[in-house]
DNA sequence: CCATGCAGTTAACAACTGTTCTCTGTAATT
DNA sequence: AATTACAGAGAACAGTTGTTAACTGCATGG
């Protein structure tokens, strides 16, 4: 199946990834409708034209992005939900995991952030298909679980759409704490703890 | 104390008024980082240079409608909360006001949803520095009820922002069904009163 | 071993950008 | 009535942008 490609595939998925890096870099301090071609050309020192090589333009590279950003999260939705420990064990470790994604993805994160509501159609549409995508999966998660007897998939759905919105408020407000006192950081892990604690007494008594 | 002003001043708002207004509009495709002077100034009918009278750069005119969106809504936040009616009727109507305000002036809407995580500082800093304010206010608001007893303030500023957050999603989420058959929009205000209520449900059983 | 495919280059294009300086008309002030 | 202040116009600047065309070199498949 792995079919070893050759030199020259090599070499161009190289220029590609250095296409990407170099744009993710520039995103930090600017919109993808702001990005130009030719300054993502120039960071990784390629011709102008070689862009049209393997993309289409900004907003095509955009939604690899995305993927890049939020394609290989999904395993790590299931688990964190499944793990093992009572609700507050999870919670605690849900925090974590999202303090670490930023500090180890700043720039994903914050590429994800920018343009979930951003200027550019498809690539807002790409976010909003793997966020849908992690609810689903959160929803799949729950309802394995004995708390969610008696739940409607619809309320589930409901419950994990607000996980998912929460996930990503907590990790953009890690995200401003980036360059500040660890302090800082604590506080926010300990705001977003209660956050989700209070969700999660929201949920255990839904059903009345 | 109202002075009143010259025809001259008068004619200076009126462009003033012009630049934000075209701005406005060319945003609901773009972000702010890509949006030019001459472009706004092209859509007013007037002279690149006159920019310079009102704005010292597009940042500044996004400074500037930061406040225009958000700084009239102060007085709706509290009447909000405090409104009458039990915990149900509150959260119906405050889904409600967020629906109309976002039929209302959708392109604000678009602007604080898209610039509060967006490529321009001061902007973001303006939009974070307003929504801590609304977030101050529901915590006062909250204060007053006598749901709210034994709460610290901080658990209350914690409840507040839950609410905040969850205001800007449902805004942004009806914005997404603007040009969508109202039966979208009754599902998107169906699911964000179920968030809500959850929430509520939290709140009632916090303290234990 | 040779012919082909194709990643990346070079050069050129018209169109656009933000900013400066100079100028004009007229409302406001004296 | 004379002077000043200042919103907006006009022209020019150096630099930038996306896109096209024709090219070069070399890894690849027949």
């Amino acid at each position: 199946m792995s079919h070893t490609l050759g030199i020259r595939q090599v070499q161009k998925q190289k220029t590609r990834q250095a296409l990407l890096d170099a744009a993710l870099g520039l995103l930090e301090d600017q919109s993808l409708s702001s990005l130009g071609l030719r300054e993502v050309t120039r960071a990784v020192g390629v011709a102008p034209t070689a862009f049209y090589r393997h993309f289409r333009s900004t907003a095509d590279l955009g939604v690899a992005l995305v993927e890049e950003a939020l394609g290989s999260l999904h395993p790590m939705i299931g688990t964190t939900v499944s793990g093992s420990g009572d609700s507050e064990d999870r919670i605690v470790r849900a925090v974590g995991l999202i303090a670490g994604h930023v500090q180890a993805q700043p720039a994903h994160v914050r590429f994800i952030a920018r343009e979930r509501h951003g200027g550019v159609q498809p690539v807002r549409e790409a976010i909003r298909d793997q966020l849908a995508r992690f609810a689903e999966e959160v929803r799949d998660a729950l309802a394995e679980q004995p708390e969610s007897e008696g739940w409607t998939q619809e309320d589930l759905l409901m419950l994990a759409g607000l996980y998912v919105d929460h996930m990503l408020v907590t990790a953009s407000q890690f995200l401003e704490t980036l360059d500040a006192p660890a302090a800082r950081r604590e506080e926010v892990a300990r705001l977003a703890t209660r956050r989700m604690r209070l969700i999660v007494i929201g949920r255990r008594h839904w059903l009345a």
